[in-house]
DNA sequence: AATGAATGAGAGTTCATTCAT
DNA sequence: TATGAATGAACTCTCATTCAT
């Protein structure tokens, strides 16, 4: 992950120790306050009010609200990732962190309803951003299906359509998860079908 | 389908020709522009405008901007479904109807764009509008299935599972056609994961 | 009492029955409304409603809102200065008629608060015709207080200002009434003071 | 008195004296411009222009056009009261006061047309305010009505009711005042009505 | 005589952004 | 580095009034 760096001003100045903390600040309430009312419901004030600063002080860090947003879009991005896949480190077979992974990420899902919240309105706020969390979740996959493939883990197939219906069946079954909840026997029955759809051994 | 209701003003009083035809264009302006724009970036004057009518004939037939948002949601969900049942119903065994539904569906998304675009947007704009999309959706689907196990053309499940999955695929798919176009190779690709997955004979 | 002429439509010509039955309902209509709601709150769609009528046909009958509501002041005035009359004539002596027009009076306050919602909202809306209906009302008064000067009933004293003095305890105990209502004990104090001011014998 | 506050944003924070500079331009722009065009007719644009601010200046201060009126009520019957009580403390019986007081109620309405225009919309407007308005006002009538009764300097009565009814004399004759302007021969006719009502020795 | 449709100006309010200190 | 004040365009929605039938 090429994620990180070092944090500047909304001018591109590298700041001192007293800025880089104001800017996480404003960072962290603006990923809050995001999460909780949606990119148009949210407002500097709101966010500077939960930052504790006074309104201006925003336009020192970041360039817009939009350039907030991205920032935040990126930061959940990275999250879920990591979240989904410390977890699926942890299987012993493919289809084993193949389950792991979905289970984490539909943890994530009920607990972050950002996720959702936040990437949906990305479309037309950052679609850039969007994209971009798709291709980066899709990487990691692609190169772990690949890795089962030669394993003669699974069968033969294009790695890149199958993440993608993979990526496809965990997103809308996250969204029921928030939405009502998905009983373990659906679960079940969901790794199986993965399971035959993988052609997993 | 009980989907159908005769055009009535915002106060709900049946209209004359002249209103009914009004209402349209004013519903299909609101379309368009909610597609361009976004629900936020829409705007009441742009969608009078597109419609070519003064702005407070909006609020003869419509209660609020996000009144009229959820009659495009619903409407377009009424297009999708009857064009991709249209399509399947050509097919032979189940295995070709979906072939025929997921290719229907695709090349509904590239027709038009509004499909995720407005979706999307629905998650928070209008969720309970969203949800009813899906639900109809899987309806017929759920139908479907079922009684292709009982002809033992695909292996036993649950058919609400299996609905919800493919779905997910179906939508990351549409999305991707949107976005970049699916070449032949993965329709392919993707049908025999289908295949696999519904364990079809 | 010049009060009263043969209806006519907006455009001043006079109506048939039909239309005069019309213009009825909407004027009765009005009142209600005005009296719920205020001028302000009032609307012409809320007036025809509740008169049962097209929305254009109001101005079939009156030229604007303004005018129906300066009729629905005079209404009232003329209402009300017959209520306080037909009560205080009762009365055998100078004080028992004044004491009666009080009581009167606060009764009509009391059951069409609209009087004073109405009346306040004159001085914007349609002043002349609330200097009209200050000006009305004091005619009879006078006159009654100049017959009682005569008759030795009552002190000497400039009429006008006695009158005007009257009127203001009126209205002001009238309020007091719609807000809270007035104790008999209090009454009863009222009266010694008025009859102390009129140097009643 | 316990009326005065350090001026606050419509957040309720304290200002610095820029703020409160401006907020009282607003506020004095808002009193001029309710008493010229009367509460509907007012608006925020022409209130903020008449204050020499952009409009949204305004929501800095006061939370809505609502909160201004009343705040215009307050200040008004601030004012009003301080002058009378200054000007009726200078008699030295109570009549003296008395008289004193509706004179300088008189003047305060002649150069203050704004008293009354705002008063009487204050009743559907903002009916608090003005029940408060008579409330404070008439507290320290009642005091000083109480303290001559235990002089004997007047007749023993309920110093409620005698100062309603005072109350409701000035008012209709401070309204004639700014109609028509009153005579003094009609003010000592008023004078010697008081001074009857009041059984002042 | 009556109707339903249409108009468009104007309302109150919000908010991303800039500025002076 | 931070602040509070100010801006002004844009928004949704209402409503008195007019028009065509």
């Amino acid at each position: 992950m090429t994620d990180l760096a070092p944090p500047t001003g909304a001018d591109g100045r590298r700041l001192r120790a007293r800025g880089a903390r104001t800017r996480a600040k404003l960072l962290a309430a603006a990923e809050q306050v995001f999460t909780e009312l949606g990119y148009h419901e949210a407002s500097i004030v709101k966010i500077t009010e939960a930052a504790g600063v006074a309104q201006g002080t925003f336009y020192l860090y970041f360039g817009s609200k939009q350039e907030v947003f991205e920032e935040v879009v990126l930061d959940l991005n990275r999250r879920v990732r990591h979240y989904v896949n410390e977890a699926a480190k942890e299987g012993a077979t493919r289809l084993e962190r193949e389950v792991l992974g979905f289970r984490a990420y539909f943890r994530f899902a009920a607990e972050n309803p950002a996720l959702y919240r936040i990437m949906r309105q990305a479309e037309f706020v950052a679609p850039h951003a969007l994209k971009l969390h798709y291709e980066r979740f899709s990487e990691a996959y692609i190169t772990g299906l690949k890795a089962a493939m030669e394993a003669g883990e699974i069968a033969e197939a294009d790695p890149v359509v199958l993440t993608w219906a993979l990526m496809g069946i965990a997103e809308l079954f996250g969204i029921r998860t928030v939405w009502q909840g998905i009983p373990e026997a659906e679960l079940v029955e969901l790794e199986a079908f993965i399971g035959r759809a993988l052609g997993a051994k």
